[in-house]
DNA sequence: CAGGGCGCTGACCGATCGGTCAGTTACGGT
DNA sequence: ACCGTAACTGACCGATCGGTCAGCGCCCTG
C-alpha cells in the first residue's frame, strides 16, 4: 500500500474514532511510521486529508441516491435501496461514523458540506412519501439506526457476527421499518397516553 | 440563572455539538459572557466541567437499568423501560449525543467510564433474551437509532413535531423493533401498560 | 468603617496545534 | 556517472490550547 493510502486509511480511522478537530496530524504521521512533514507533504492541509478521505464514500452515496431520484416509489425501487443502502453502510463504515458524528461541527469543509446535500436528497426522496411524526421517525431510525448499530458493534467490543448475517439482518429490520405503515393501526401506542413532564 | 448552571449548559450544548476535543474553554467563556478564568473559577478544570455537565444524566440512566436487573423480563417491564428510556432521551439529549459520539475518545475520563458501564448493563440486561444477529441488530437499532433520530432532528433544521406526538412515536417503534419477533406482533402492546415516566 | 469572602479578570506559562521551508536521501532514466 | 525528481525530514513559526496566579471591585457582616 503507497503512503497515500495508507495516509488515507489511517486519517479516516482516527478522525472517526476519536473526531477531527481532537486528531493531530502528528499522531496520524506516528501510525503510519512518517513525519508529519511526510504527511503534508502527500496532502496539503488536514482538510485536503480529510476530503481525500471521505471522497469515494460521498460519491458512492451520491450513485446510490442518484439512482432512486425522479422515479415513483415502487416496494420494488424502496427493497432495491434499502440493500444499496446496507452495502454502502458495510463498505463504509467509518466514513458513516464521521458523518454521523461530525456533519455539523465540519459542514464548513466543502466535502462534507457535499455529504450534507447528498443526505438532504435521501431525506427528499423519501419525504415524498413520509409525511406524519411517526413515518419521519420510522425514517430517522431506520437510516439512522442501521449507520449507528454498525459503527458501535465494531467499537465496542461486541460478539462479532458474519458479515452476511448482519447484512441480512438489516435488510430485514430495515425493510420492516421503513414499510407503509399505513396497516395494522392497532400496533400503535395511542396518542392519549400519559403526557409527561419532559424536563431539564 | 447562576453562572454556574449556565456554564454547565453551555457547555454541555457546544460538547455535543463540536466534540469536546475541540471545544475550547475560551468558546464557552464567550458564550457565557465571561472570561476564560471564570470558568477555570467555578470548575477546577475542563474535565471537571464535563463530568458536572453530564452526571445528571447518568444518575438517570442508571436508576433506569437499575429497575431492571435481576428481574425477569416480561412484556410489562419491557414497556415500562421503553416508556422510561424514551422519557430520558427526551429530557437528555445532548448528553446523549456525547456519549453516542465520544465515548470511546473519553473513556478515560471517569464520569464517561461511568457512563460506559451503564450502557453495559443495558446491554446485559437484554442480551439475556437476545442471542440471534438479528435480534441484536433489533436491540442497537431500537436504542442507538431513537437516540441518534432525537439528535439530529434538532441539530438539522427538521419539521419539528410536537413532543408528545414525538415520544408516542419513539414508544410505538421502539416496542415495534423489541417485540420477540417470535410472537404475532398484533399481541404484543397491551394498551393499558402506559407507564408513568421516571421523573429527574 | 473595617474587613473578608465571592465573583471575576488579565497577564502569563509551557505544551501542542497546523503549516512553512530549506535541505537530505534514494532511485530510475539517459 | 550524472541529474532530476519523488519521498521524506527537522527546525522553526505564529496561534491557540488548558491551566496558574496575583489582584481587582463589590457586597455583606461585625
Amino acid at each position: 500500500m503507497s503512503s497515500q493510502e495508507e495516509l488515507r486509511t489511517i486519517a479516516l480511522r482516527e478522525f472517526a474514532r476519536s473526531g477531527y478537530g481532537s486528531t493531530s496530524l502528528h499522531r496520524i504521521a506516528e501510525i503510519a511510521g512518517l513525519s508529519k512533514s511526510s504527511v503534508l507533504y502527500h496532502y496539503s492541509s488536514k482538510e485536503a486529508l480529510l476530503e481525500a478521505a471521505i471522497a469515494p464514500a460521498i460519491d458512492a452515496m451520491d450513485s446510490i441516491i442518484s439512482a432512486m431520484e425522479g422515479l415513483e416509489f415502487t416496494q420494488e425501487r424502496r427493497h432495491a435501496f434499502i440493500v444499496r443502502f446496507v452495502d454502502f453502510l458495510l463498505a463504509h463504515r467509518s466514513e458513516v461514523h464521521m458523518f454521523i458524528n461530525q456533519a455539523r461541527s465540519l459542514e464548513d469543509v466543502p466535502a462534507v458540506g457535499r455529504a450534507n446535500e447528498v443526505v438532504g436528497r435521501i431525506a427528499e426522496v423519501f419525504g415524498a412519501a413520509v409525511n406524519s411524526t411517526e413515518d419521519r421517525m420510522r425514517f430517522g431510525m431506520a437510516l439512522g439506526g442501521a449507520a449507528y448499530s454498525l459503527v458501535t458493534q465494531d467499537e465496542f467490543g461486541q460478539t462479532e457476527s458474519p458479515i452476511d448475517e448482519t447484512r441480512a439482518a438489516l435488510v430485514t429490520i430495515m425493510t420492516e421499518l421503513l414499510a407503509p405503515v399505513s396497516v395494522s393501526p392497532a400496533l400503535t401506542v395511542s396518542p392519549a397516553l400519559t403526557v409527561s413532564p419532559v424536563l431539564n
